[in-house]
DNA sequence: GCAAAAGTGTTCCAGATACACCCATGT
DNA sequence: ACATGGGTGTATCTGGAACACTTTTGC
């Protein structure tokens, strides 16, 4: 069955970056593409729009069946559209992206993916289309947001110790940061509380154990200036 | 002529949210619209994309189509998707925004648009399907981009006066500035400096002339915090 | 007792804010 | 001379940045 219109009409995708941090290090997920253009080369997640869903849900759907990764918190990045970004023809893509946790995405291999993985950010495989301009983008914005956000919490499990989280933020940012000035701020802010519960591993003192006060809110600040 | 597709595609507009300023308001473009849907409610200027442009050249495009408008900078705003924001079928809009000088924009009526006229943001017509979502969203990230990007700089002429800018930002923000931190902030920054030239006008001292030092360039403090 | 990460306060500086008077012009 | 907006400087506050030692555990 085909679709016929009276005017032309491009095709519209949505994308995921999704990032993650492990071993210190930034990642992002990357599917490698079985089929023509750019066979053997790596790209994010996404697929084609159906008619009757959102942009955010067909950037989830795209994402759990190509990668399996459900349940993390999309954001809208960027609508790439340049005419000749894809050789087959116009192609929109909307892309959103998110910073994931760490053990709780659990990648397979979908269906219609060859391979899935993670990739540190600064060894990445050749990428297909414009992927590699739409990741820069995504890496400033991540890494922009994390100054007045609460999204580094989406990237936490449940309990964490703020060892952990400053470790987020010193991977994404690309440079250290004191430790006394973070936990006051961090506390300050009031977007984590502490639990009743230490967590004991290796030869030092126990880390305390923290919370996301309301984990489904990311933004909160809009800071306007002057 | 007709084009036929194997799977069903959505409609792509571009729309263009278009702010001035002008006597003491912040105002909007909008256009009437001529036929179904939304008959008589107006809307913001933009139309479908077409398959050789890119998405901001089909924003320019329909801006100058049906408003008349040209030579303004324009920024990526959303992208919005919702399944049945248009009765008529699946339609996704990037949507586009500006801040454009008062005078710069001469308004005429396009040959697809039954009127075009300015409206201030607090004194607004029907909207059609979702565009005050829209212009809610473009409010708030013009107020947050005055703060640390030179967009102000975008509204004006080549010269201005100083009042003229603090002006623009106290309409935007939606409260008064101090005078003497604004001036001396606005020369800090170095992203205007004085002319040779004064402006004389009403029973008053004259006004220094100022000019943006680099017109093109709008943001440039990227700023992640921490 | 030693290694290794957790935890904790104070000082300093820069940028933002608050604030009031004189200046140049047209009428 | 007076009304009108243009122009200027200083004191204070606040939030960010720099900085070093003690604590608790496992081995």
């Amino acid at each position: 069955m085909t679709h016929t219109y009276d005017y032309p009409r491009p095709a519209v995708t949505t994308d995921v970056v999704l990032f993650t941090i492990d071993a210190e290090r930034l990642r992002v997920l990357l599917v490698r593409r079985g089929g023509d253009p750019f066979r053997g080369c790596w790209a994010f997640p996404g697929g084609f729009i159906e008619l009757d869903e959102d942009l955010i849900d067909g950037a989830r759907r795209e994402l759990a069946e190509e990668t399996g990764v459900t349940g993390v918190y999309l954001e809208q990045l960027y609508t790439f559209g340049t005419p000749n970004r894809d050789p087959r023809g116009r192609v929109i893509s909307v892309v959103y992206y998110a910073l994931a946790p760490e053990g709780r995405v659990s990648v397979r291999a979908g269906s219609d993916a060859a391979a899935v993985q993670w990739f540190p950010v600064n060894e990445l495989p050749p990428l297909a289309f414009d992927h590699d301009e739409i990741l820069a983008m995504a890496k400033v914005r991540l890494a922009t947001k994390l100054g007045y956000s609460t999204i580094a919490l989406q990237s936490m499990p449940e309990k964490f110790t703020l060892s952990e989280l400053q470790s987020v933020y010193e991977v994404v940012l690309g440079r250290t940061i004191d430790k006394r000035n973070f936990r006051k701020r961090m506390l300050a802010v009031g977007s984590i509380e502490p639990c009743q519960a230490w967590l004991r591993r290796g030869n030092h003192r126990p880390a305390r154990l923290y919370r996301a006060t309301s984990p489904e809110v990311v933004d909160w600040t809009a800071r306007a200036g002057l």
